[in-house]
RNA sequence: CGGGGCGUGGCUCAGCCUGGUAGAGCGCCUGGUUCGGGACCAGGAGGUCGAAGGUUCGAAUCCUUCCGCCCCGACCA
């Protein structure tokens, strides 16, 4: 292709809005424009580079036995009924009416409508396993877009769903998926982890995310560098730093001490002389309207996530000022687990053991000093808090780091929630009806780009892995005008073309400094230069992320490229 | 939904406080000179100043309401 015929609108300084380096350079570059929140117009460049990275998710998707579907983002409402979902999904999920008032949804995901073709067709033990996917979009009504790609309403996802009769059959087909899902990835020249995901309240036994490490993330990981282990922040566990003051040794009972003004857990530390991890922090929430009282180390954060799979609630929040003041008789910074009644109490593990702790009193402007969990009050441990650096490994005891990152896959045991609540049966060898056990798992294809752009670019641009480039090789003569260059020119660009290089030439009557920062911008991983040196008979070939650059003669280029990529 | 910021040619922004005939740089068009890292000269096109209402002789500028976009938080199958 000819540069000049081409539609690739790059800017020399990205719009305001954007922040984070690949929604900057995805619109510098020419890749992408905003249509609105959340909701991106991928052109020429975009779309080049989605498509070689859907074509090494379907090759590796085949590669594992699994078909190719395509179903429609429009879904009746009776189907996400069925499942639950059309309450659960909330206003996450785009709603519409047809013209005889008939309410649909866009679909966020398609558990229910594969499950219904299912329980349509499966009718044996025979039949299974099965892997069925799609490339397709998908549409969440964000509560809040962000970061251009990264976080969007209307995106493209690669979802499978298996299919198997029980659970060994289910790790075979998990297992596939995350050995896919590694090719996929490694194909795609990202540098990324697995780790262990939460699983959501729901029952599934196993998840595991694909993560990419980026400032831009939402996620954040926590990883032991010296065993392997790692996990999402949502699920990790690790060993908190002890306390930095020894616990007064004693059988002592809870003490009212009086803290007029003081609130927060470092005002209690200054007033006190005690540091923050000799308190406890008292949480109210309310799960499924239920008030529950969380108490964590003065220093540590209560997991919602894992506070929300402990109490196996479908809603969980913090309870208002009202809600506190009418079942502790007293405000957010007095509270304490001593005297709390008519709820659930839980306490996150590294409190077990502790002694003579200081707690709110319920009681504004008093707290408790002596407060032993377990004596002066009951409550369930649990691990609730968030790990936080500088906690040790719970496996080897090394330093667990944590790194901010972007999920680019998920792949989920479901279990048995959809086909047992939608119908799905299959008749077993024995002749009885039984529920297949499924499990669904996702790609996010423009998160591989915008990770990738992440991941890999510099001050003048992007520097895409070969592979989702959407061209390997720019020619950029540096005069079109001038007759041998341009000779030479159209010679290397077809013999490349006829070496199958995603080859483009760029014909520009421009001076060569805008072709050159055009090439780096737009991140093509080698630019093939036909300039001063052509009276040798050479060119140079510059690689785009070392900027490695080498002479060869014009014959030899197209041969020694091929060889490259 | 709470907090903050911003909306002025395609892009980046000035002008707004203190009301008085809409600007710059880049980009675009024409002609010329150039040609190894975003050239130079000359000429030119392009803007209902987010929208509506109000105040005023007069509103980009002041007031009210609404809309949009971004950021932080809440939320996130």
């Amino acid at each position: 292709m000819y540069w000049s015929k081409l539609f690739i609108p790059t800017l020399r300084e990205a719009p305001a809005e954007a922040e984070v380096v690949s929604h900057k350079l995805l619109l510098r570059a020419g890749y992408v424009r905003q249509l609105a929140a959340g909701l991106y117009s991928y052109l020429f460049l975009a779309q080049r580079s989605i498509l070689k990275i859907t074509a090494i998710v379907r090759e590796e998707m085949d590669a594992i036995g699994a078909q190719e579907f395509l179903l429609p983002a429009l879904n009746p409402a009776e189907l996400w009924q069925e499942s639950g979902r059309w309450d659960a999904m909330g206003a996450n999920m785009f709603r519409l009416q047809d013209r005889f008032g008939r309410d649909l949804c866009l679909g966020m995901t398609h558990e229910e409508v594969m499950t219904s073709i299912a329980r349509g067709e499966l009718r044996s033990y025979k039949q299974l396993p099965q892997i069925w996917y799609q490339i397709q979009t998908k549409f969440r009504d964000e509560p809040r877009p962000k970061s251009g790609l990264l976080r969007v309403r209307q995106f493209i996802m690669k979802d499978s769903y298996s299919f198997d009769l029980a659970p060994e059959g289910l790790d075979v087909s998990y297992e596939k998926h995350r050995q896919a899902y590694c090719r996929i990835f490694d194909r795609c020249g990202l540098k990324y982890v697995t780790v262990e995901a939460h699983s959501g309240a729901m029952g599934g036994s196993q998840s595991q995310e694909f993560m990419v490490a980026s400032d831009a993330g939402e996620d954040w990981v926590v990883e032991c560098p010296a065993c392997g282990y790692a996990a999402n922040s949502e699920k990790a566990v690790a060993v908190a730093a002890p306390p930095q003051a020894a616990d007064p040794d004693g059988d002592f009972t809870p003490e009212e001490f009086h803290t007029p003004g003081r609130k927060t857990i470092a005002e209690i530390a200054e007033f006190t002389g005690l540091p923050a991890t000799s308190q406890m922090k008292s949480l109210v929430m309310v799960a499924d309207g239920a008030p529950v009282l969380a108490l964590v180390r003065g220093d540590h954060q209560l997991s919602e996530t894992k506070f929300q799979t402990a109490t196996g609630a479908d809603e969980c929040r913090a309870a208002n000022a009202e809600e506190i003041r009418q079942w502790f008789g007293a405000d957010a910074g007095s509270l304490g687990p001593v005297g709390a009644k008519n709820m659930r109490l839980m306490i996150d593990e590294t409190l077990r053991g502790r002694r003579n702790l200081i707690a709110g009193a319920n009681k504004d402007d008093y707290h408790l000093k002596n407060v032993t969990p377990g004596e002066d009050f009951q409550a369930e441990f649990i691990d609730l808090r968030q790990v936080v650096e500088g906690d040790t490994c719970a496996g080897c005891g090394g330093r667990v780091k944590l790194t901010k990152m972007v999920e680019i896959g998920h792949i989920f045991k479901l279990g048995y929630k959809y086909s047992k609540s939608m119908g799905l049966r299959i008749t077993t060898e024995e002749g009885q009806e039984t529920a297949p056990i499924m499990g669904s798992y996702g790609i996010g294809i423009e998160r591989i780009l915008s990770a990738a752009v992440e991941l890999y670019h510099d001050k003048d641009g992007m520097m895409l892995p070969p592979p989702i480039a959407p061209f390997t090789v720019v020619i950029t003569p540096v005069n079109f005008g001038d007759t041998a260059q341009r000779e030479a020119a159209e010679r290397i660009y077809s013999e490349c073309k006829r070496a199958g290089l995603d080859v483009v030439l760029d014909d520009r009557d421009e001076r060569p400094g805008v072709k050159f920062k055009d090439a780096d911008l737009v991140g093509i991983p080698y630019r093939v230069t036909v300039g001063k040196k052509l009276p040798l008979g050479l060119v140079e070939v510059v690689e785009r992320r070392e900027r490695k650059s080498q002479d060869l003669p014009v014959d030899q280029v197209a041969a020694h490229l091929r060889e490259l990529l």
